[in-house]
DNA sequence: CGAATGTATCGAATCGGTTCGACTGTTTTC
DNA sequence: GAAAACAGTCGAACCGATTCGATACATTCG
C-alpha cells in the first residue's frame, strides 16, 4: 500500500489539498465540474482520509472506552459488557470490544492498539500467568490512559473490581456441605487464572472449617469451557464405580457446570438425585435451561457499572492515577440442582 | 478538561518538546535527573499523549477491522465474530466490535467513530428500517473505507455476504408441512428487520408451494428476543382452547424458540408430542440443552469468514469500491423439537 | 464604466506529536 | 593537551489533514 496522501490527489486532480478537503468533506462551495474531476481522482487513487491526521477535531472530542475480554464465547462477557455499555451510554461513550482468546500477546496488541487510538479509557479483564509480563499496562500509566481491571494482579497498584472469589467459592463448598453431602469435588478452571485459583482456595477453606479433609484428588482440573465441563465429566463419572462417586461438585463456572450436567446426563446420572452440581456466575442464560442451576450470583451488571463510574469519574476528573479496589457481593442462589445425598 | 499538550509539560519541566517525546517513548539517551523531571510535569498536568498524532507511525501501519452488531446478547453475534476472528487474526489483524443495541442513532455514531479511528475495514449488520437513512454508509463510500454487510440493504450497492433467508424459512416450514402439520404459525421477528420480514415470506411461500392457505393470523408477531418468545409463548398458548391450538411453530430464531419452549414446558405442553417448534440460526448453545432443537443451520463462521476474507481483500488490494454478493447454503437440522402432529 | 458584490480556488498556518541533524559540553584517546 | 568520541538536549522540519484569510475573476449595480 502506497498511502496515497490528499496532496497526491490534489496533484492528480491539478487543484490544491484545500479543494480537495472541500470536497471529500461535502462542502457546497465547489464548483461542479471540479468536485468531478476530484471525485475522479479520489476513486483512481484509492485514496482514504487519514481519519488520525483530523485534528482539533474529532479525537478528542469523541467520548469511547474499550472493553478487553479473555473469551468471545462466554456470556460472562457480555453480561458485564451490559452493565458496562448502560453507564457508559448514559454518558456519551461508546465501548468498544476487543477479545484476546485467552492469548497473552494478543492482550499486549490490543492494549496498545487501543491506545493508539485515543479512547478515553480501558477496562480490562487481564490474561495471568505466574511470570506475566505487565509491560502493556505500565504503558497505559505511562501515557496516563485510564483503567480499571477486572481480575486482580499481583504487584500492580491499580483499579479493581472484583468479587471476593475465595468467600463467595467456599459458600457453594459449605452448601453442599450443609446439604449432608461428604464426598464433594471442585472442578477447578485453568491452573493459571486468579479467579481459578482463588476458587480453589474457597473451597480448602469451607472443608478446613468445617473440619472435613481436604485432599488433592478432590480437585479436578477441568477448565473454563462447556466443552472441558462435559469431556471431563464424562470421563471421570464414567470411569468411577458408583460406589466412589462424589455426591456433590462444586464448578468453576456455569459453562463448565452445564457440560458437566450434559454429561451426567448422558450417563443416566440423576441430578440432584444422584449428584448435586453447584455452578458459578449465574449467567442469565440458565433461565432458558429446565434444570435451574445452583449456582454462585456474580453482580455482573454491577460489576460493569461500578468499574465504568469509575474510569469515567478518571476520565473526567483528570486524575488519571488514582486508584480504588472494589469488592462486591456475590451469594449463593439456591435452585434445584443440588438436593441433599440419596440414602 | 484543558487538554494538556506535549508543549505544556516542556514548558512545565524547562525542556524541549524533543526530550519530553524521548522519556514518554522510554529512550535511554534522557539524563535521570531530567527524566525525572519530566515525569513530575507529566504527572502534575495529567498529561496524555493523544495518541491519534503520532504520524507516520502507528495509524496506518496497525492491522484491525471493525465489527458493528445490533446485540450484545445474542450468541448469533458472538459466532459469527469467531469466523470473523479466525480469518482476521490470521492475517495479522486485530477485531474491534461494538453494538449498537438496536439503536439506528447509534449505529450512525459507531460508524463515524470507526472511520476516524483509522481502522482498515468494516464488517456491519445494518439497522433497517423503511426509511433508513444511508448517509453513514455513503460516508463510508466516500472515504472509500472497505466495508462488508451482513444483511441488505434496499438501494445500496455494497458486498453482502447472508443465506437465503426466504428459502431457508420455507424449507423450516416445509419440514413441518411434509411431518403432517396443517395447523402451522410462524412465531415473527421485529417488523422493520430484513432478516425477519424474508422468514415471514419463506414461510408463505412453503405454504403456497404445498398449496396449503396462508391466512394473517399465521403471523404471530413475537420479536427476537428469549424473552419475546416465552412472554408471547406464555400468552398466544395460554389463552387457546386446545383443539385451535397450533401444532407447529416455526420461530424467527432459536432464542424466541427456547423462550417459546420454556412456556410451553410451563404450561404443561409437551415438545415435540403436542407441539412441535423449529428455530433458526442453530446456535452453538443448543447443545447445552436437553432437547434438541430442529432448526436451521445458519453457517455462522463461515458469513464470518467470507465477511473478512472480502474485506481483506478489499482492503489489500486498494480496490475498495468493488462490491460483491455471497449468499450461502443454510439448511434444516432435523432433531427432536419436531415430529408428526399426534392422533 | 468603475465600484461593489459574489464565487471558486489557493496558500499558509495550524494541530500534537516524532524524527533527525546540529549544537554544546564532557570524557576518552594517543 | 589537542583531536576524537560521546552524551544530552535543542530546534526545525515533517506527518496528513482542516481552516481561514487572501486572491483572482466574473457578475451585478449605480
Amino acid at each position: 500500500m502506497k498511502d496515497v496522501t490528499m496532496a497526491d490527489v490534489a496533484d492528480r486532480a491539478g487543484v490544491s489539498k484545500s479543494t480537495v478537503s472541500a470536497v471529500i468533506n461535502d462542502k457546497d462551495i465547489v464548483r461542479d465540474d471540479t468536485r468531478e474531476r476530484v471525485w475522479e481522482a479520489i476513486n483512481e487513487l484509492d485514496y482514504r482520509p487519514s481519519g488520525s491526521a483530523r485534528r482539533g477535531f474529532s479525537a478528542s472530542s469523541e467520548k469511547s472506552i474499550g472493553f478487553v475480554i479473555k473469551e468471545t464465547r462466554n456470556p460472562y462477557y457480555s453480561e458485564v459488557l451490559t452493565g458496562i455499555r448502560e453507564v457508559a451510554a448514559a454518558n456519551g461513550y461508546l465501548t468498544f470490544v476487543c477479545s484476546s482468546e485467552g492469548r497473552f500477546e494478543e492482550e499486549k496488541e490490543i492494549v496498545k492498539q487501543f491506545s493508539n487510538k485515543d479512547l478515553s479509557g480501558l477496562i480490562i479483564t487481564p490474561i495471568l500467568k505466574d511470570d506475566t509480563d505487565l509491560s502493556h499496562i505500565f504503558e497505559l500509566k505511562r501515557k496516563n490512559i485510564p483503567f480499571v481491571l477486572l481480575e486482580g494482579v499481583k504487584g500492580l497498584r491499580a483499579s479493581i473490581v472484583d468479587i471476593d472469589n475465595v468467600q463467595a467459592s467456599s459458600e457453594a463448598a459449605k452448601h453442599l456441605i450443609e446439604l449432608g453431602h461428604e464426598h464433594i469435588v471442585h472442578f477447578a478452571g485453568p491452573a493459571y487464572s486468579d479467579h481459578s485459583q482463588k476458587r480453589v482456595e474457597g473451597v480448602r477453606r469451607a472443608f478446613s472449617e468445617s473440619h472435613l479433609a481436604y485432599t488433592p484428588d478432590m480437585k479436578v482440573e477441568v477448565g473454563d469451557s462447556f466443552e472441558a465441563g462435559y469431556e471431563r465429566g464424562l470421563e471421570y463419572f464414567g470411569s468411577l464405580p458408583v460406589d466412589e462417586r462424589p455426591t456433590g461438585v462444586t464448578c468453576y463456572n456455569d459453562l463448565t457446570a452445564l457440560g458437566l450436567m450434559k454429561a451426567l446426563r448422558e450417563l443416566g446420572i440423576a441430578v440432584p438425585d444422584e449428584v448435586s452440581v453447584v455452578g458459578f456466575d449465574d449467567l442469565d442464560i440458565l433461565e432458558y435451561f429446565p434444570v435451574a442451576l445452583t449456582t454462585v450470583q456474580v453482580p455482573k451488571y454491577e460489576m460493569g457499572h461500578r468499574a465504568t463510574e469509575i474510569l469515567l469519574q478518571r476520565i473526567e476528573s483528570g486524575r488519571s492515577q488514582m486508584s480504588e479496589q472494589v469488592s462486591l457481593e456475590a451469594e449463593l442462589v439456591n435452585r434445584n440442582s443440588t438436593a441433599p445425598p440419596s440414602g
